[in-house]
DNA sequence: CGTGAAAAGTTGGCGTTTCAACTAACTGCG
DNA sequence: CGCAGTTAGTTGAAACGCCAACTTTTCACG
């Protein structure tokens, strides 16, 4: 026998299923329409600039965007094709290759940023009490946490 | 000057993107490897089991399952060649159609449904505290409100 | 009525994601 | 050493999603 949801249930997990979609899909479009970047993109510049030497290897990225190997081979090509980053061999492990931030990333990042942060208040943060937030936050940390996924 | 989020918000921040990525690839993978189905077909199957005679209009699909007209009618190609639903024009407009779930659909609904919301339960449901699983669903019902988004 | 605007839905092209297969390099161990 | 197994990363095809253009039908209103 089926453990179904109750009515309530059923309400929070359809609210969560959709804050989930519409809400990625807005941040997507707003920086989409504002400076031409995909969410993909701009992880991936984020990750990027946070690193040491503005260098990732390609396995590290892949695993910090929560993307598979193949789909970030695919993005760091296009993003290659667009100036933001380059693809150096790695010295040590020849079988290896650092994503490198280029200063045109770099650029672009900066100018993305402030407008990114902005609409993830306007969306996100601000709509929702500290507490409310915070809620979230941790109930998505312990989600995380029981799926074995890194704190990263 | 830009108004940064501090270091909690920011964790706060990234665990909620990254609870959405991983859930709701897991959801995915673990319906695509037990039944063959795609979130996005088994979100179908249910919206149309739930509407009278098996059947809703394209146009009310789409909206409901958060969902282009384009994407949608994409989607409808594919679950038609599956034997899942059918079209059928609608007399009143005559632009219209409805798409409508066959019996082999229903029957696939009926044998997905149970494990679908086991990982629910598994994934989410059982692993928060019932207030904890609240906050969450009335945070992101917030989220949605301000968006404008229907309480469907 | 009739005509212009809006709605329902489809289509095709293109960019992205997935999946499986592949090459090349490293690692461990008899 | 030598070779089996693993790891890093790429590739190409197929599945999927997005956008803009298009057809057909309906609606609003003079």
């Amino acid at each position: 026998m089926t453990n179904w949801l109750d009515e309530e249930q059923q309400q929070h997990w359809r609210a969560w299923i959709a804050a989930n979609a519409l809400l990625t899909d807005a941040f997507s479009r707003d920086l989409q329409e504002a400076h031409g970047l995909t969410l993909a993109d701009y992880e991936i510049l984020v990750r990027l600039s946070e690193s040491a030497d503005r260098r990732m290897r390609m396995s590290d990225l892949a695993e910090a965007t929560l993307s598979s190997r193949s789909r970030l081979s695919h993005q760091i090509d296009r993003m290659e094709r667009a100036g933001f980053v380059e693809r150096v061999p790695c010295t040590d492990d020849k079988r290896g290759f650092f994503a490198v931030l280029t200063n045109t990333g770099w650029n672009k990042l900066v100018a993305a940023a402030p407008f990114h942060v902005g609409s993830v208040r306007d969306r996100i943060v601000d709509v929702l009490t500290p507490e409310e937030f915070a809620a979230l936050g941790r109930a998505s940390k312990r989600l995380l946490d029981h799926m074995g996924a890194d704190p990263a």
